[in-house]
RNA sequence: GGCGGCAUAGCCAAGUGGUAAGGCCGGGGUCUGCAAAACCCCUACCCCCAGUUCGAAUCUGGGUGCCGCCUCCA
């Protein structure tokens, strides 16, 4: 099986992936808090992930995905209450949307995506064990995670415990309602406990919800068991979402969380992180009333994933413009159907190795895309309807491993443009009566007519309709 | 303040010690009734300074600028 590169944040290095069972893969990926529509950061990760889990499937890995949705949370909660709907229907609705969203961008459905929710038993479970094991303690119906007890605390955000306690007093100010419950800053909420009038589930402290962290490593152990191989997400979970990931689960079980964590860099506007916070988004929503779902999905991995995107419309047309050679260069798959195969092995044999090794580099994408540009040269500039046959469907099984269709949509005819192209023939044909020219006007109706399209006409000139 | 990252052509973007992938835009050409498309060709000494080395965009030190995390965030 091929070996394949990844840059693990824990170690800060490249190291090679080596699974726990031979050939199989288990991977987790930190979903969204689904309280608003996704915008292109959340599509980046979602791609980046979904790119990272198809190349493994492609290498021949038999592959455990996971990407949970969060659905119980104070933003969701504070949203809920402005438009004044429950919690449960906008987190339902925006988990609609956001599985919209995926399908629109041909992002797989993950192997299991279970919503915070679902898991809420197996949470308190998972407390209960915490307090039990002397790593949590409960004040006034919270539960909260009590760092110093776990030394290796601060191993993957590369944080200092004493650092960070000093720290925190600083900004302390935000959380001085919560001073006086936590025995030290640093400390997070495993449960927050709840009015009876607000969200909550019961639990052995009294009404109340889990905290945010709780939940992923819980559905880890559930679903994919106490150790997996990968853990993904963005760069600003690194701390302290999946840092206070791992203080619980290894506290609890007392063997890694993850071998290998991976974090996906974001997508910024002028250089500042996008983010809903700041408000400086696109949603996916809206790029996809523009761009196609390989436009932007292209835009998305022609840069590293560890790297930061800088989001403009100049860089996604530009992308747009460079896609259209891949498409006409695909479409000869479909095309020469009658011509022998594999008379070309030889570039579509270099260009599997060099689009496998850019892959197996750390997922290198930005260089598999250029492979593909350079397949796609070599196949316009052949003269070999099977060679092109032959190189067209390598380049479309290859995209399939970005998640790029390659559909050819240019003789694609929207209602709009079908009702201006009517337009156009009919005044085409009102031309030709008036110069008597009833041949053509005559050939024009009866043309439309075997196609469907009835042409009437009166005395306030022609109309048309379907049927 | 602590931790981490980035700086490559007009723009986007690979590159992890041997003299710069790819895409967009632009220029020139072939083709063409016109136009478009297509195809061919052209466009960088890699932020600055010092060092290591036979050799550095790539390693080391310093500087400058920018970003992220440390509080919700993909």
């Amino acid at each position: 099986m091929r070996e394949i590169q990844v840059y693990n944040t824990l170690t800060g290095k490249k190291e090679t992936f080596e699974p726990m069972v031979p050939g199989k893969v288990t991977m987790y990926a930190c979903g969204p808090t689904v309280y608003m529509l996704s915008h292109l950061g959340h599509a980046r990760m979602a791609i980046v992930w979904d790119t990272v889990q198809r190349f493994f499937r492609h290498c021949g890995y038999e592959v455990t995905y996971v990407r949970n949705i969060t659905d119980v949370d104070d933003k969701i909660i504070a949203r809920a209450k402005s438009l004044g709907i429950s919690p449960e229907r906008l987190a339902r609705e925006c988990t609609y949307d956001f599985w919209h969203d995926m399908r629109s961008l041909n992002v797989q459905f993950p192997d299991y995506e279970p919503r915070a929710t679902e898991y809420i038993q197996q949470m308190i479970s998972f407390v209960e064990g915490l307090i039990a094991g002397g790593h949590a303690y409960v004040a006034q119906g919270d539960v909260y995670f009590d760092v110093q007890s776990f030394d290796q605390y601060g191993k993957l955000g590369k944080q200092n415990l004493d650092a960070l306690i000093s720290g925190a007093r600083d900004q302390a100010v935000a959380q001085e309602a919560l001073a006086h419950l936590k025995k030290s800053p640093v400390d997070f909420a495993l449960w927050k406990s709840a009015n009876p009038d607000e969200l909550n589930w019961p639990s052995p402290w009294g009404p109340g919800r889990p905290g945010w962290h709780l939940e992923c490593s819980t559905m880890v152990k559930h679903i994919l068991g106490p150790t997996i191989d990968i853990h993904a997400g963005g760069e600003d979970l690194v701390f302290p979402h999946h840092e206070n990931e791992i203080a619980q689960s290894e506290a609890l079980h007392d063997q890694p969380l993850a071998r290998y964590w991976l974090h996906n860099s974001f997508v910024q506007v002028s250089a500042e992180k996008m983010s809903k916070s700041l408000g400086n988004f696109k949603t996916i929503r809206d790029l996809l009333e523009q761009y196609s779902s390989d436009t932007i999905r292209l835009f998305v991995l022609q840069s590293h994933y560890r790297s930061p995107i800088d989001f403009t419309i100049e860089a996604l047309n530009a992308t747009r413009s460079g896609s259209m050679r891949l498409i006409k260069a695909a479409a000869f798959a479909e095309q020469n159907a009658d011509a022998d195969l594999g008379a070309d092995l030889e570039a579509v044999a270099k260009f599997e190795k060099a689009f496998a090794e850019a892959m197996s580099n750390d997922f290198n994408t930005a260089v598999a895309i250029s492979q593909l540009y350079q397949l796609a040269d070599a196949i316009l500039a052949s003269k070999s309807g099977s060679d092109q046959r032959a190189m067209a469907q390598a380049l479309k099984e290859h995209a399939a491993i970005l998640g790029l269709t390659l559909q050819d949509t240019r003789n694609d005819i929207d209602l709009d443009t079908g009702k201006k192209l009517m337009d156009l023939i009919l005044t085409l044909r009102q031309e030709a009566r008036g110069r008597k020219d009833y041949a053509s006007a005559d050939l024009i109706r009866k043309s439309l007519s075997q196609s469907g399209i009835n042409v009437m006409d009166s005395a306030s000139g022609a109309s048309w309709e379907i049927g």
